[in-house]
RNA sequence: GGAGAGGUGGCUGAGCGGCUGAAAGCGGCGGAUUGCUAAUCCGCUAUACGGGGUAAUAGCCGUAUCGAGGGUUCGAAUCCCUCCCUCUCCGCCA
């Protein structure tokens, strides 16, 4: 595996990246890192040197006879002894090295806000106004618990804490909402996958989920993990490949269900279908030419293509710019779509895209050629098309009526079959 | 779960202790020739890191890399050990 970023662009920019990972709120030690790159470099040059030497030897060794031979052995025997030593430095040496690369932060952008938490994303972008009603609205579990959409307590009965059951028109809703995923994602010009969600560890490596995250995936005994996004599986496809983007960025639609174990969030939103470990979701993957320019317009493009179908589901919603210390190690530049929950009377995560530059593309090793010949890591970015049954929160909530029924959007009725919500056997 | 086979460059595929960073073929690039296309001929054609060099490239020098990691050896793609992965057959399940 390739380090984070490139250690000559570390060396050369190491102003820049400790704004970054100030920024960012991350720990890293760059000046130390250098002095590591040092001994290195000079461990390295004494290593290779000798090693020259003994090859040069062997050869003498080859056509020497008798005598002249013995001496040769004799010579070539204290010579190793004294590589064995610069090799078990180096070896030390490297081991600091690795450890202090993955520590290394992607620069984030200049556009990214100032700020600790979520709490200081900057909202750049609201739609629509926070829904109205003239009657006490009701939150999700209380809505489709009684419209036969949802059944928590036996969900909670089975599969344990943050456990639930889609019902009736509950599962017509979800699937409609991928129907629509598919028709308007698949318009737009995407390759589909169906991703797999047991993943082997190299793939979660490469994106970044490990080995920090270790505590946030779900394992198995035979050492894979349970992915908590299709990003995994779909990044992965390509690692350790030279890939073709002669024709334009490679695109994809992919859809898995997810796994989470939210081990750092209990006793958040620990009722309805906000956070639950297990869950669907379609995922825009792309990998593009390594131009900032290029990973800049697809970035956009790609949350734009949510919030359209946020609109046309006819959701109020608001785009932020997650800040600084929102961000990833990896992520340049992050924004999340939010929705408005009458429930809670505020916007809700639904999406998240970010860019990375080529920060997942070194650890996954995918390559292209560029238009001059030369191999380059490819630039890479992805972002939430749409998870179900997070969704159903916003839609229930906010289609309400003052009959306890649900107004289904009108994008969705064709799929779900009916236009209200109104009971089982209605 | 049982039994076998195998992992070599962009691909196919040889090599099975030194002359092999790696035959041959295909593909790709450059050139010659044929008025176009096809065909033929010649040359080139892995990656990373470091050195030196440069305005920057290229050439040049060194090291490493034949699934990964250890070991044997003066010397390993080739021998030994461990692990990973892929494939085939049988069984089992869907």
């Amino acid at each position: 595996m390739a380090g984070m970023l490139d250690i000559h662009f570390i060396r050369e920019n190491a102003d820049l990246i400790k704004a970054g990972a100030a920024k960012k709120r991350i720990e890293t030690d760059l000046d130390r890192l250098a002095a590591v790159d040092d001994e290195r470099k000079r461990l390295r040059q004494e290593l290779d040197a000798k090693r020259a030497e003994q090859n040069r030897r062997s050869g003498e060794i080859q056509r020497a006879k008798g005598a002249e031979r013995e001496k040769l052995l004799e010579q070539m025997r204290e010579l190793k002894a004294g590589m064995a030593e610069g090799e078990e430095k180096l070896k030390k040496v490297m081991e600091e090295w690795q450890r202090l690369m993955l520590t290394v932060p992607n620069i984030p952008d200049m556009s990214v806000p100032d700020g600790e938490s979520d709490a200081d994303n900057k909202e750049v972008k609201t739609w629509g106004e926070p829904t109205a009603f003239p009657f006490a609205p009701k939150d999700h579990v209380e809505l489709m618990t009684a419209l036969g959409m949802a059944d928590f307590e036996r969900g909670a009965k089975v599969a344990g804490f943050r456990g639930y059951f889609l019902k009736g028109d509950g599962v017509l809703l979800a699937n409609a909402v991928w129907q629509l995923a598919l028709k308007h994602f698949g318009a737009k010009g995407f390759e589909l996958l169906s991703a797999p969600s047991l993943v082997r560890r190299d793939a979660f490596l490469g994106t970044g989920y490990l080995p920090q995250g270790e505590e946030d995936l779900y394992k198995t005994q035979d050492g894979d993990y349970l992915a908590g996004t299709a990003e995994v599986a779909t990044m992965g496809y390509y690692m350790n490949e030279t890939i073709d983007l002669s024709g334009g960025p490679v695109r994809f639609l992919a859809f898995s269900p997810c796994f989470r174990r939210e081990a750092g969030a209990h006793g958040k939103d620990v009722r309805g279908l906000i956070r639950v470990h297990e869950f669907y979701k379609w995922e825009q993957v792309v990998l593009c030419k390594a131009e900032h320019d290029e990973s800049v317009r697809l970035h956009e493009w790609l949350n734009r293509n949510t919030e359209e179908f946020i609109e046309i589901l006819k959701i109020p919603y608001r785009t932020v710019a997650n800040c600084g210390g929102d961000l990833g190690l990896g992520q340049v530049k992050k924004y999340d779509i939010e929705l408005w929950v009458p429930g809670e009377g505020k916007y809700r995560e639904i999406s998240s895209a970010s860019y990375f530059h080529d920060f997942q593309t070194r650890r996954l090793n995918i390559r292209y050629r560029n238009a001059d010949g030369t191999l380059k890591f490819a630039h890479s970015l992805n972002s939430t098309a749409i998870p179900t049954p997070r969704i159903l929160v916003s839609i229930v909530e906010n289609c309400q009526q003052a009959d306890g029924t649900v107004r289904v959007p009108e994008a969705l009725a064709a799929y779900v079959g009916k236009d209200t919500i109104a009971g089982p056997g209605k």
